[in-house]
DNA sequence: CGAATTTGACCTGCGC
DNA sequence: GCGCAGGTCAAATTCG
């Protein structure tokens, strides 16, 4: 679990206080990029690039449905965030704050991509037109309510979907040893 | 023994 | 209004 880490710490703010974003391209056999849906066509790229994707109500997740037509087009497909909004509303008047999330996909082996922290995971469900369960994990930083959720997708298993919601305002709780290590990789990786 | 995971139940939003 | 699908909770279980 190791051999490759994403880094993807979301934005301590606008004002960038550590925001960066690696990947393991120590691993020649994994890529990953970066999604943010929206009627902008997709843009890869790393650094500076997690804008805030305030998705409305649409949902739009599979192109293929009813028979099993093979309708796969070579492409990626573009990741919407479905509605959401507010759920429990059993809390008082909660703003309808609709977090930014951030979504982006990675070429692994594995599902569960170490990002640095720590994740419980709560949940897992199974999404239809998708024969890989979706699981959900939380940040188990105190106070910091962070969430992802982590998704395989049925056409290409070696795709594996994160979104990330919310942003820690915590460092990584891991060892950061390894952390620049790649940093340093992933900036040779995009020399600019 | 505490922390993390598993897994089914429960809740809510949305489309028909 | 009902049923489906997505998201979360929490008790039981496993792991370190």
């Amino acid at each position: 679990m190791e051999n490759y880490q994403t880094y993807f710490p979301a934005a301590g703010n606008n004002s960038s206080s550590t925001s960066s974003a690696s990947l393991d391209m120590v691993n020649p056999q994994s890529y990953t990029e970066f999604q943010h849906g929206g009627s902008k066509s997709s843009s890869a790229g790393f650094l500076g690039l997690m804008t805030e994707m305030e998705v409305p109500g649409s949902l739009n997740v599979n192109s293929s449905s009813s028979n099993n037509n093979n309708n796969d087009s070579s492409q990626n497909k573009n990741f919407l965030g479905s509605g959401n909004g507010d759920k429990l509303g059993k809390k008082k008047g909660e703003k309808k704050i609709r977090k930014p999330r951030y979504a982006f996909q990675t070429r692994s082996q594995v599902d569960i991509l170490d990002d640095g922290y720590r994740w419980r995971k709560y949940g897992q469900k199974a999404v239809k037109n998708n024969k890989f369960p979706r699981s959900y994990y939380r940040c188990t930083h105190q106070g910091c309510n962070v969430k992802k959720q982590v998704q395989r997708l049925t056409k290409d298993e070696g795709v594996v979907v994160t979104t990330y919601e919310g942003m820690h305002s915590h460092p990584i709780e891991k060892s950061t040893d390894n952390f620049e290590h790649i940093l340093s990789q992933m900036q040779i990786y995009t020399s600019y």
